[in-house]
Formats: structure tokens, sequence, C-alpha cells
DNA sequence: TCAATGCACGC
DNA sequence: CCCTTTTGCATTGA
């Protein structure tokens, strides 16, 4: 059994909680790209925005143009929320042992163990822990409680914003049939559409295909999992989340450009980012990947195997030979944002010098 | 086995 | 379309 845990428009309340005389005002948290005073896209809006259509993922300017004029913009703070986010996965952390934390806002718990499989002591278990959260931290949360990761995560949705659902296992039926396919997770815009073709609009649509039309259409992994999700089958483990696999930084440039020159200073800060953020988790990378999306917002990336440990100056050299290359290949694209990707990452243990340490693969 | 791409997902 | 950012997984083609 899983409890499925969502902090409510996270971004956006933690902002109202500090700054309480903007609760009642639509609030955005915005990621400002910096090419213009504007541009940019909303992170997350409070209630009160969504009233006047306003979502995450949305451009600013759009934002701009539904919201009224008392309204709050703000950009975000990361580190900020992340701090926020810890607190809370603390909270959460002693409603199970068997945690794992999602995202920043979102965490899985299976209390299969804790609540001896009751669903009713599960729905108790779950209100407590929206309680403490509210009360330790002044937020809101959903939580959902399923047979399966999948469900519990719809019910989460389902229930929000500040509720709690708990979907047993006589109800999954019920539960699922009526809901459109991309109430699923793991079915975005391209699966919905593709979905469409087949005529499958709704979760009780998808759960009368055979498995082997949807393997034509999505190959073997994916066809298994909308298979079994669409009938409240797909079940796995709650595992704890590994170490880092890459760590990547993507800058928006101030203008669209081929000139080298004139991106080698971002090129520059995302490495530099990346380098930083390695140390950070002491780790070392393998490969080094350079990111590359045009004006047209279409993504080229290239990657080399690097020794781990390379210098700056190297590394450098070859962001920006693996640049020259993508220029040369695609000679009409212009920049607008280039990134860094650090992967391949071995964890380093133990005291290291510069010029021995041990690692391991992680 | 690796490089490149695509999709999803969060806000 | 006015368009950020980060990571993981899967697929595909060499």
């Amino acid at each position: 059994m899983v409890l499925f845990l969502d902090l409510d428009y996270f971004f956006a309340q933690v902002e109202e909680v500090e700054k309480p005389e903007y609760r009642d005002r639509p609030l955005v948290v915005c990621v400002y790209s910096g090419r213009t005073e504007s541009s940019g896209v909303v992170s997350s809006a409070n209630y009160v925005a969504r009233r006047y259509g306003v979502k995450a993922g949305m451009p600013i300017r759009l934002a701009m143009g539904k919201l009224p004029s008392d309204s709050v913009y703000l950009p975000v703070r990361m580190e900020h929320y992340l701090k926020v986010s810890r607190d809370v996965m603390d909270i959460a952390r002693k409603y199970s042992a068997k945690m794992r934390v999602e995202s920043v806002d979102e965490a899985v718990l299976d209390v299969t163990e804790v609540v001896d499989g009751s669903f009713d002591k599960a729905r108790e278990h779950a209100a407590k822990l929206k309680t403490e959260i509210l009360e330790r931290k002044s937020l809101k949360c959903s939580v959902g409680v399923a047979p399966n990761r999948v469900l519990a995560k719809m019910a989460a949705e389902a229930a929000k914003p500040d509720g709690l659902k708990v979907v047993n296992p006589e109800e999954v039926g019920v539960f699922l049939a009526g809901q459109p396919v991309e109430a699923l997770p793991g079915v975005g815009h391209k699966t919905k559409s593709l979905l469409e073709d087949l005529g499958v609009r709704t979760v009780a649509d998808l759960g009368r295909l055979d498995i082997d039309v949807l393997e034509n259409v999505f190959g073997p992994k994916k066809a298994r999992y909308v298979y079994l999700a669409s009938r409240g089958l797909f079940d796995e483990p709650v595992q704890e989340r590994g170490a880092a696999k890459q760590v990547s930084r993507i800058l928006t440039l101030k203008r669209n450009t081929r000139s080298l020159d004139e991106v080698e200073h971002a090129l520059a800060k995302a490495l530099t980012q990346v380098l930083n953020r390695l140390s950070s988790l002491r780790m070392a990378a393998t490969r080094l990947g350079i990111i590359v999306i045009t004006s047209e917002i279409k993504t080229f990336t290239k990657q080399v195997e690097i020794r781990p440990g390379s210098s700056y100056d190297e590394l450098m050299r070859l962001l920006r030979s693996m640049l020259q290359q993508v220029l040369s290949e695609n000679p009409s694209l212009m920049l607008r944002r280039l990134g860094v990707r650090m992967s391949g990452l071995l964890s380093l243990t133990g005291q290291s010098t510069l010029t021995a340490w041990s690692e391991h693969e992680s």
C-alpha cells in the first residue's frame, strides 16, 4: 500500500506563507530568462492566479495578459524551496521508513507495514501527516493512498487542493474508468496524441486495448507500463533514490547568435556551475556533453568521454570543439540556449588527493 | 556499447 | 506561440 504526498502549488505556497499579505492576490513564481524584462515562464501559480487561467509552464508575458494589475510576480528562490522541502521530507520520513523523494514537492511512502495493511488506518495515518505538515510548516498538501504508486499519485492529484483520497482495492475500477488517459502518470502530450489516433481517450478505452497494439506504437517498456497502469496493476517496490547519474546546467543567451566568442562566457558559466555541483556531491564525471537549443527550440546534444578530474581548461576546450561541430553540421541554426552536461558519474569516496583517489561506480 | 534523440515531469 | 530548467528512462541507430 502506497501513500503519495504532493505539496500544493509548492513554490507559490511557500511565498504565500512567508508573505501573507500576498495570499489573496494572484501570485506567480517566475523563471526569468534575462532576455528581456519579462521573458521567461511561470514556474508556479497560486489558486487565485489559476482562476485567471494561469498555470506552470506558461510564458510570463502571456500570464501578465491574463492577470489583473494587482498581481504579484516573484522570481524563483530554488535554494530556499529546497530547504523547506527537506524539512517537509524529514517530517514525512517518520511516517514510513520505506520512502522515496520523487521531487522537490513529492514523496512516495510504502505504508503497508505501518498500517498493518488496513486502508482505514492508512487514512488516519495520512491525515496525521497532513496535520503535522500544516502545523509545523504551515503548508497544505494533498495525499493519495492506494494499492500502488501509480494509483496513489492519481489519487493525490484527484484530491487537490488540500485533500486526502483513499482508493481501496474495490474502488480501483471505478476510480480509473472515467479518467482521461493523460491522468495516468507517464502519459503526456505525445502519448495522449498517439493514443487518440488509436481511438483511445479514457483509461477505460485503454484498458480494452491489446498489448500487441501498444507495443507497435510505444515499444515494449512503455506498452507494458500503460497496459498494466490502465488496469491499475502496475506495481513496483518503493525504493530510495540512488546517487545522481548526471548533472547539467542550461543558460539562455541574451540574444540568438552563432558566434563562438559571444557564447564563450555562457559556456564557461554553465561549466563552472556544473563543476561546483559535482564537487558538492563529491562526484566526478566520465562524460562531458554540450546541449544546444536553437532559435526554433530544437535541441542538439554532443558528448565525449573524458578522464575524471580533467582540468577546467581541458573541459572548455572540448566544449568549444563540440559546439563548433554542431554549428558546422547545422549551418543555418541560431543558438538560443546553451548548456553543459556531465554524466557517467563516479562517487569520490574517502580522502582524495590531486593524484590519487578511490572511486566506484554509483 | 555508446551517442543522440525523445518523452515525461515537476514546479 | 510569447518558450525555463533538470533529471531519468527508453529508444534508435551505428
